[in-house]
DNA sequence: TTTGTAAACGGAGACCCCTCCGGTTATCGT
DNA sequence: ACGATAACCGGAGGGGTCTCCGTTTACAAA
């Protein structure tokens, strides 16, 4: 069974010994209240860490050392949801939790995922800062649909050309690991599917 | 048929009723040229503006007049090869271009889109500055695997796992202006197809 | 050639992220 | 109660992105 993951675990380099000091937890609080506080008064788009620091009353290099970087910070914002989450689909009421069949499962999943981001819609946005849809994009978008129609009219082609488009980004082609062959592999598989 | 499409129209506000000046191509092509030395140089990872723009000789305002922003540059970086692309797609031999069945041209197409990418690996990860594949989406991730390794045995669950997971983010579900509904139904479809 | 003007130029500067390090403090063993 | 010490604190500062606006320049019309 998974264990419920919290993003704050991985900030200290090998595990924490110890708990935090007092005055460091209490920093903590501090700037993750002022830090919703700036969210709901100014939104997430103009989210500055000075003005965090300032306003949480500490230190900005308080800030860095408590969460590491922006993104760090928008991820201990994500992670109080995220608990809650994790709980219902390793070990909730099904569908969603173990006990409904797996295909149903992961319809499950799939589906809360979505209400989820759209929950912190905001911080989300937020933490994929790239540049997808503009340019390029839109041709091969346009090209695949065409093709993904050819291949299995009825579908919703123009969702599922995104679909597939969706894992051929820099990072999951050259940063996750996988082999060209295997990610080649994988794109058959996909593609055989349809 | 669709044009090939240049990410430099798209800077002008209201497309361009004129050429360039002079001055102002020349210019432009010294940046391309000053961004292009740096990178090979110094790599991508490393690229400021304010040293592209003094190493083209010419003022920092220059550069974002002509490329809007840091993504844009970058953008027009990677506009000479998609030219290349695009027309190999859309007009070159098959199995790529027009001429083999569609099933065959989404598989070449995907492919070279994977093997494009690998090509200018890090231009395309300075456009993906987000961060995936951090924190909760180990989770959710394994997740996802064990689920479509239930429903599918003998499949590549791993990378379908990341396949399924790459469409919900959160620029796809907020920005691209599909409805709820149809996110969801388009993702029940993904599912059926396991 | 001259001249009017819209466009382009460039760099000072506002604002931001993040690091660094000298001073401070919580905690623990005695 | 009291050092010893490891962890924490804060803010100055380096380096980056992008904007603003007074000045310059290319181009076309006269």
């Amino acid at each position: 069974m998974l264990q419920v993951v919290s993003a704050r675990r991985e900030l200290p380099i090998l595990g924490q010994a110890q708990p935090e000091r007092s005055d460091a937890a209490r920093n903590r609080q501090k700037i993750i209240e002022a830090t919703t506080r700036l969210i709901a008064e100014h939104g997430t788009e103009q989210l500055s860490l000075d003005e965090v620091a300032r306003a949480a009353g500490v230190g900005v290099g308080t800030v860095y050392r408590r969460f590491g970087d922006r993104s760090g910070l928008l991820l201990a914002l994500i992670d109080e949801h995220e608990r809650r989450f994790q709980e219902a689909f390793l070990s909730g009421p099904p569908p969603l939790g173990p006990g409904a069949a797996d295909r149903d499962r992961l319809r499950a999943f799939l589906h809360a995922l979505v209400d989820r981001i759209r929950g912190q819609e905001g911080l989300f946005l937020m933490l994929e800062k790239g540049v997808r849809y503009s340019g390029p994009y839109q041709v091969h978008h346009t090209h695949v649909a065409t093709l993904v129609a050819g291949v299995r009219p009825g579908c919703d082609a123009h969702f599922l050309a995104d679909g597939l488009l969706a894992p051929l980004n820099a990072n999951l082609i050259c940063r996750r690991g996988y082999s060209i062959e295997r990610i080649k592999s994988g794109i058959d598989q996909l593609v055989d599917l349809l």
